[in-house]
This record gives C-alpha cells, structure tokens and sequence, in this order.
DNA sequence: CGCATTTGCTAACGGTGTTCACCAAAGCAT
DNA sequence: ATGCTTTGGTGAACACCGTTAGCAAATGCG
C-alpha cells in the first residue's frame, strides 16, 4: 500500500499492454490536459503571477488541494506548461519553414526567423516566461523537461542553419581570432546540440551563436517593450537586424511582402 | 483638513526656504530609504517575488499598513527601486568610463561595455527586473520614473558613441536599404535621445540600435543563463561579440587584460 | 462481491496586499 | 502654554495565495 505517495510520481504503468490507455489513464490526462490549458490562459490574462492553483481549480469546479493529484505544485505546473510552449513555438517555426519550397534555403530562413518574432509579439506572456529570467523556477525546481524541450526547439534552427553550412554558401570568418576559451565553450555548444556533420569548424558554430544572440536581442527587445518610449514599430528594426544579420551568412535578403524576387510568385 | 489622503501624494513643500529641508523631512527620508534599501536586499536574496511589504515591515518592528505612509503599494515600490538601480547602473557605467584616459575613445568604449556586462553579472536579480519583462508592472502602474531613470542610463552610452561619431572613425553603412518605416523610427528615437548634433544621420542611429540590441541580447542571454547547458563560461562569447560589434565601428578591439596595446603599458 | 487504489474534499497553517477606523505623537499657531 | 492640525503608526479585517494532513467517496480489478 502506497499510501501517501502522489500519483504523480508513479510510472505511467501504461497497462493493457496493445489495448492501449486504460480508461483511467485517459480521463486523467484530460484532466490534467484541462488544468493546463486553464494555466495557459491565466498566464496570458494575468501574466506569470496570475497562475494560481486555487483560481483554476475554482474554475474548474474542484479546490486547490486535489490539484496536487496531477502536479506535484505551482511551480511545477509552470514548468509543464513552459515545456508546452517550447513544442508550441517549434512547431510554428517548422510549419512556416514547411511552407516554402524546400529547395529555396534562403527563403526557409528567413521564413522561420521571421515566424519567429511573429510567435513571440503575439504571445507575449509565453514568451516572456520561455525566454526571460526564470524568476519562479530554478530554484528547488527541476526544469530538465524546460532546457530539454528548449534543446528541441534549438534544433528546430540548428538543422536549418546545417543545411546551409553544408551548401558552403558563406565564407567562414577569420579563426584566428578565436580564443581557446572561447573554442572549448563553443565546441560545448557544437556537441550538445548534436549536429549532423561529425565535425564542424567552430568557426561555424561562433557564427550560429552570433546570430542567434542577435535575434534573441532584437526579439526580447521588442516583446519586453524596452524601446517602447522611443520606437513605436519594432518590425522595422527587426527586419533591419535580420538583413544585416543575413548578409553575413551570405543569405539573399527579401522584404516581407515578396515572395518570389528570384522565381515568379504566384499572385493571390 | 485632508482626512484620507496619504502623505505621498502631496507635494514635498520642501519649506523653510534656504534652510534645507526640516526635520520631519530627513526623517521621512531616512525611513523611505530604509524601506528601499531592505526591499533591495530582499529583491537580490529571493528574487522579485520575494520582495513583500509585511516582510520589509516586519524587518524594521513596523506593521505592513505603516509603509502605506511611504509608498503607495508593492508595484510603486518596485518601481522605485528599479529607478534607482537604473541610476546605480549608469553610475558604475560612468565611473569605469571615467578610470581610463578621457582621449581614449576607444578604451572608453571598450570599458564601459565592459563595465555594463559586468554590473549585470554582479546583479542578476537587478538586471532581471529592469531589463526583463515588466511582469509586476505595467498594467496600472505608473512606471515614468522608470522609463526616465532608463533614459538617463540610455544616455551614457549616447554620449560615448556622439563622440566616437564625431570623430567620423567608421563609414556609415549604406543609407539606401533604410526603408522608410525604418527611417521614421530611427528619426524618433534619435529625438528622444537628444543628441548633441543638431542633425544626426539616420545611419548612425542604425549603427547603434544595432549595438545595443547585441549588447542587450549578450548580456540577457547570460544573466538569464539561457545558454547554460550548452556554455559554462559566457565571457568568451561576450568578448567575441564585442570584437565583432566594434569591428564595424572602426573601434580597435583590446582583450580584456591588457589595458595599453599602443601606449606602452604599465606593468603592474 | 470484496478490496485496494485513486480521487477529491475539508480543515488548517502560514503567508501575501490592501483598506479602514482609530489613536498617539509631533508640529505649529495663537 | 494651550489648542488644533497634520503626520506616523497600529490592529482588525477581507480576500487572496501555496501547501499539508486526514478522511470519505468513487473507481476499477480480481
């Protein structure tokens, strides 16, 4: 007899073996399904104070402690739905990338950079917990599914940026400059990220930092509102960065609005 | 007589003319500094949300109602002490600046990027409530002295590249790619800046939104430890992004250890 | 059916921001 | 010195919050 220990912190168990999901098992994943999506919502109306346990189970018809039948506490439940939320933005990124001709690499990038940025100014809140200080988690909290879903969305870019490594499109920057510190922290970055080819140059992977820096920048710029007394538009600078930022990577730059400067677009 | 209205919102009346401010002046003063300085140390020590009014009360022998008589709620006194970080921030900034010859462009821009990191890295808590999300504040809450103590802080940095401008030590990149969007957003933020040129042009303003929004994205992607297990040591990347971000201003890049690559250095 | 597990509830503890009524002390003017 | 006004602070109260412990009902399995 377990008694006392959460259910939570039990194997899935996942009986019936081809049968599937006990009956048990689905309506507790819906439940559990109904307290995050609550979750979500009170994060986006209120911001990341605005979560409380009690309001979605008021919401939701039940008190506060039986909630703790499905989450182990507030700030796990913040955890969960965070790692959401990296699947989330993913997968909207690779949808855009899917969206265009896969042939035209250039097009994809800036596709999913740009579809990027869309995600982040039209979910602000979410956004602001993925990507801003960990205020209410870190501590005393496990945020491996956090980093774990935020490695997966990393790779959403990664093989983007790999495949336009391997069309040797851009000439690498100079390597001489490059610290041995700086190398050993790079070649970290290379190996955790799991990139196809077995050995990139550095080179390469300083260039994926430095643009992935800027996009963060100009993104968290934007969407923190930080330049709000002085810019009223953001997307201009952000297309401005992105240029910029492309032109290094020896990526053909089009506006938003063109599809097709090099192919005829289709006219809708 | 006032029944009700609480003291923070009249004016300070400042009398006794040249006599300075009375006596319950100074005493309200040292307690409202009193409060700031505890709200802070509880900010650094368990985050934003651990900043509480009953806590600070309770820390100084008074009730949480008494501090009502000071700051009209928790948000304003975030606020204040986000203010006041700004100032603390610029200071350090301008005291770095001001340890190395003033002739020094270079070294003085050098420096006082430096100096920024730096501050950050020491005050994570700090740095995370000014230039993170304004999760507490915001909705219904008067941040003006806020975005003003920004400004100022914005300043340092504006006066330091209005000399390096003056000095026309870099070519501004190609005006033609600014679109007009772009243009109008630069020529609104080159006005709030208040630059000392009567007419700076558009590119310049270019040049150094595109540097801060790097320096802003290098230095939050590691106080918020985004990058943190993928990279154990941010400092080489921020030195190589430095390097590259001054390479484009015509500012010639020094490691951090050696303070004189062209006076001969005094060893020390 | 019987029994073990799962699920949700109530009660309770300690914490928070905020408002209100009230009171005492300080300051000021006559 | 006396009286009045302003100011600083308290205590009680309301409405929240996270979390734990113990218990009762529902559920599903043999």
């Amino acid at each position: 007899m377990r008694r006392g220990v959460p259910r939570h912190m039990t194997k899935p168990q996942s009986g019936r073996g081809a049968t599937g999901p006990s009956r048990r098992e689905r309506v507790r994943e819906a439940t559990l399904a109904e307290i995050k999506q609550i979750a979500r919502r009170h994060l986006v109306e209120h911001g990341t104070s605005g979560v409380s346990l009690r309001a979605i189970a008021r919401e939701m018809g039940m008190t506060a402690p039986g909630l703790y039948r499905y989450v182990p506490g507030i700030d796990a439940l913040l955890v969960l739905i965070t790692a959401d939320m990296f699947q989330e933005v993913a997968d909207a990124v690779s949808a855009a990338d899917a969206s265009v001709p896969a042939e035209d690499t250039d097009l994809r990038i800036l596709t999913s950079l740009r579809a990027f940025r869309s995600w982040a100014v039209s979910h602000r809140a979410e956004f602001a917990t993925m990507f801003g200080p960990r205020a209410r988690l870190s501590s005393e909290t496990d945020v491996t599914p956090v980093v774990e879903a935020g490695r997966r969305f990393g790779a959403t870019f990664y093989t983007l940026f790999d495949r336009l490594l391997s069309e040797e499109r851009f000439p690498l920057p100079d390597g001489s400059r490059i610290t041995p510190e700086l190398e050993r922290e790079l070649r970290a970055f290379a190996d955790t990220c799991g990139f196809s080819a077995p050995h990139i140059p550095v080179e390469a992977i300083m260039v994926l930092s430095s643009c992935w820096v800027r996009l963060y920048g100009v993104v968290c710029m934007e969407v923190f509102e930080h330049l709000d007394f002085v810019m009223r538009d953001m997307e201009p600078l952000f297309e401005s960065e992105l240029q910029s930022m492309l032109a290094g990577l020896g990526v053909r730059y089009r506006p938003p609005g063109a599809e097709g400067s090099t192919a005829m677009g289709m006219p809708d």
